[in-house]
DNA sequence: TATTCCCTGTGC
DNA sequence: GCACAGGGAATA
């Protein structure tokens, strides 16, 4: 499930099992992943070390000893598999990396949606992303900045990676009804008190989502969502009933008892 | 700015 | 069967 906090908690575990260490060997195991990484990638990959890990919005980026970077997306279910080399793959495994410890970090995603790019020293990859949530340049009216210059309602206009990098189906719902407003708000009309509430919202929302990512693997309880994948329950403010409408596309839920 | 497509799995 | 799934690039 990777939005924004499950995609910076996979980059710590993947930097964890990379960093320092030499890739032994590259594979792709499935068609839509040898579109991006052919023989000759994975030619070149092989015997290259790690010497960073980092995200960018949902990105992942490998860099690698001989300036070459690795760029992974996970879109809508990729994750990490970590386990030894030598082993049965995991079920869904797509792209997968032996180590020069032993170890094998494997990319699964049963859609196979996943997307895991080369670029080349001279041609490092650029992103057309807008600050980073926690960016403490990102403040109300930058925020409102961003959103005037997008038409259409707010919370599609949320998931424009350009107006602020890595937010989600999930969290831009979730961050409107923190905020009580409409998903359906005119995204160049808020006022300036209304985003500052948004920012908030974004950020209590995604803040839920940081303890869930860190809670996924240990078997812990998770913190519920609000709004999301609620269609029908009672609003945990005001108690009417959640609604589910389509909007660009995607599912939106929220209130229409208390977001306005 | 909305649709279509990329793939496969799940749940109704 | 069919609708739907958290993303994003490519389209009209």
């Amino acid at each position: 499930m990777p939005e924004l906090p499950e995609v910076e908690y996979a980059a710590r575990r993947l930097r964890r099992a990379l960093r320092g260490r030499t890739i032994v060997h590259l594979r792709a195991h499935h068609p839509s992943q040898r579109r991006t990484l052919g023989a000759a990638v994975v030619r070149r990959v092989a015997g290259k070390m790690v010497r960073a890990v980092e995200r960018r919005g949902k990105s992942q980026l490998v860099h690698l000893s001989d300036g070459a970077t690795l760029v992974v997306h996970f879109r809508m279910n990729g994750d990490w598999d970590f386990g030894r080399s030598g082993t049965a793959l995991a079920a869904h495994a797509r792209v997968s990396f032996d180590l020069d410890d032993g170890k094998r970090v494997s990319l699964v995603d049963s859609r196979a949606l996943c997307t895991v790019r080369w670029y080349a020293p001279d041609a490092p990859p650029v992103f057309k992303l807008g600050p980073e949530p926690e960016d403490p340049a990102l403040v109300p009216s930058a925020l409102r900045a961003a959103l005037q210059r997008k038409r259409g309602p707010i919370k599609p206009a949320l998931l424009d990676q350009s107006v602020v990098a890595g937010v989600g189906n999930i969290y831009a719902a979730e961050a409107c009804w923190h905020a009580r407003i409409s998903p359906r708000a005119p995204a160049n009309k808020l006022s300036l008190p209304r985003v500052a509430r948004l920012l908030d919202g974004l950020r209590s929302a995604l803040a839920d989502g940081h303890t869930n990512a860190a809670r996924y693997h240990k078997g812990v309880r998770e913190v519920p969502f609000n709004v999301y994948d609620r269609e029908g329950e009672p609003c945990n403010r005001c108690g009417r009933m959640i609604r589910r409408i389509t909007q660009a596309g995607r599912s939106t839920y929220f209130c229409a008892g208390c977001q306005r």
